[in-house]
DNA sequence: TTAATACGTGTAATTAATTACATGTTTTAA
DNA sequence: TTAAAACATGTAATTAATTACACGTATTAA
């Protein structure tokens, strides 16, 4: 894909948080930070890799058991540096790849039999979507305590919440006009 | 990536309508559905030998001027048929990658200097694509002619405004709390 | 005690996407 | 008439992302 590698700087905010090991930022993935980017372990293990030969991060070995050896990365002074530099820069966003958007685009005619179909299955899947977003505001951020404590991943997942909504009520419309 | 291969389906609704050459469907790219996928030339001519090899499209080959060769793509029975078999199949959302997103997620305090700028900068670069699409929508449907000729298209464009919209009202929003 | 699950780290193979390289023709406007 | 822009088609190199392969340890619940 020749992409922008941003998790490389994902990677350096988790970090700066915490010190953890791979398999832990492999897991930050599956929740909070899932929900809009994600990666998985063989993509990580490399990246820490390379992010240390940079000098970003830096590890210490600890032993869990007898024998089992934990990777421990921690950010280093160059990495906070740099990922501070990246909060400063210009943001892009990429396209956004909508499967049910690209076909809708091939649909000429608004008495498709097809769109009708089309369009209930959108609204149940986006439904869903909006059900389990505001169940994850509520997990995440019962009090406005958390809120202030992670304010901005409190705004990110409600920016989730009116998107959906948004798609909702633009699917709603369009069954409306086509019934 | 190993991604989806959406593209072919792209080609595919594309060819439909006309017969193109690589060189015209590259072009699709930058004006039309370029505002919601991107594919480029080198991406695409491969792509036809592929799809040709399938037998999902042909070709004929005509002159231009004395010399250079053009090759008109046109859909077979058995592409038509692949095409309205994705029409039909469920449809996917890849994860939103928005840059801006993933650095909000990281600011924790509500009163961090940086945060105010990331608004703004964030603000006009919406503000600018909100406009951009809705001139957009202006060219392409002037009248309600249009929208009953390119239905599909028509809300596709419109539901971009309105994300946009969202994504305005939203970072407005914010901005009105930590100001 | 033993089997399942979670923890933990890696590599290999495949495919997708971008940028760059490469070449030539046709048309149009100065 | 000539130079620029548009037309037209390809390959190569690089990087990113996914899936699959691969191995072993520690903990927990039946």
């Amino acid at each position: 894909m020749a992409q922008k590698n941003r998790l490389k700087y994902i990677l350096l905010g988790l970090l700066k948080d915490k010190s953890q090991t791979g398999y832990d930022l492999t897991k930050s993935f599956e929740s909070d930070i899932g929900e809009f980017w994600t990666a998985n372990h063989s993509q990580i293990y490399p990246l820490l890799k390379r992010m240390e030969a940079e000098r970003l991060i830096d590890h210490k070995t600890s032993l869990v058991g007898e024998k089992l050896q934990k990777k421990e990365y921690f950010i280093t002074e160059t990495g906070s540096h740099t990922f501070e530099k990246w909060l400063k820069s210009p943001s892009e966003i990429d396209t956004i790849h909508d499967e049910f958007i690209l076909k809708l685009y091939f649909i000429d005619d608004p008495q498709s039999v097809l769109l009708k179909q089309m369009i209930t299955s959108q609204q149940s899947y986006h439904r869903d979507k909006l059900v389990h977003l505001k169940m994850q505001f509520k997990e995440k951020f019962p009090s406005s305590k958390q809120i202030k404590q992670h304010f901005g991943h409190s705004l990110v997942l409600r920016h989730a919440i009116e998107r959906e909504q948004g798609y909702s009520d633009w699917l709603n419309e369009i069954y409306k006009t086509i019934k």
